[in-house]
DNA sequence: GCTAGATATTTAATATATTAAACATCCACC
DNA sequence: GGTGGATGTTTAATATATTAAATATCTAGC
């Protein structure tokens, strides 16, 4: 029977915390979860978002989302208000000082992910996301 | 700057997503979550297992293992006992129940696991995976 | 204009992730 | 043979994941 080890699941989980290891010491620095990093990173390309597109794009669940836009908020990272056409949805954006706080710290990310590329190789990188966004469009 | 979408991160998570789904209405049949039947899959194959190997080998940090552990040992999926040699240790293994569960429902994983790699292709599939022990092994 | 069903968000309940700290045991060394 | 530091496990505190259900709003159709 198939091995443990060789498990898709297992393996994208394990890849998965190897690269992140080269981002946590400055979410450690900067005091931001990776979850909180990957939302602020979405408003900062997408501008005001509506709470669904926000949660679809970042690959975090509504119920998730509730809590850490309301924690950010309570840290002046986001501001929310809502639509005018459409009173469900909720519009979330940066404030001015987290865009400011992007434009600071995504250089330091920017960095390590170049030392990451190089470390493993750009061609290898370049077919292995190809790959994984092959992985992430196959249905069940 | 680089885009919100080719975040090497953010891929692996999106593909692991794709690759739970095919998985995750048996997990939800036989009522465990994907962690509880990773440490199940994992003390099958490797028998009585300390507590430390265990996370190590499924990737958990060991306070989530204990809370695992716990719950699982209360459904009589576990047996626990302390290692006579060092005292601090525990040892973890299936009980008889576990296994036999086990050798019920894996053929399930399988053959779904069996269409997932049809559907992608098999070859694909290698290479896949090879780039991903790789990523998994480089050094922060 | 009202109502049934659809959609967006939140709440609730439980499980897991993460970091730091507590606790117990071991081990090397004096 | 007692002690300080190292190691294995658990506890505590906070953040996120997951599923179901509650809320609020919208929309189509009558």
């Amino acid at each position: 029977m198939r091995k443990f080890d060789d498990s898709l699941p297992l393996k994208l989980l394990k890849a998965r915390e190897a690269a992140l290891n080269y981002f946590r010491p400055i979410l450690k620095e900067i005091s931001l979860t990776e979850q909180q990093w990957r939302i602020i990173r979405a408003l900062n390309e997408f501008g005001p978002l509506e709470s669904k597109k926000l949660a679809e794009c970042c690959c975090i669940l509504s119920p998730s989302l509730t809590g850490i836009i309301k924690r950010l908020e309570q840290q002046n990272f986001i501001q929310r208000q809502k639509s005018s056409d459409d009173q469900r949805r909720v519009l979330l954006s940066l404030t001015d000082h987290a865009q400011k706080f992007f434009d600071e710290v995504s250089p330091r990310f920017e960095e390590r992910y170049s030392k990451m590329t190089e470390r493993f190789g750009e061609k290898k990188m370049q077919e292995f996301k190809e790959l994984l966004t092959l992985m992430a469009n196959v249905e069940p």
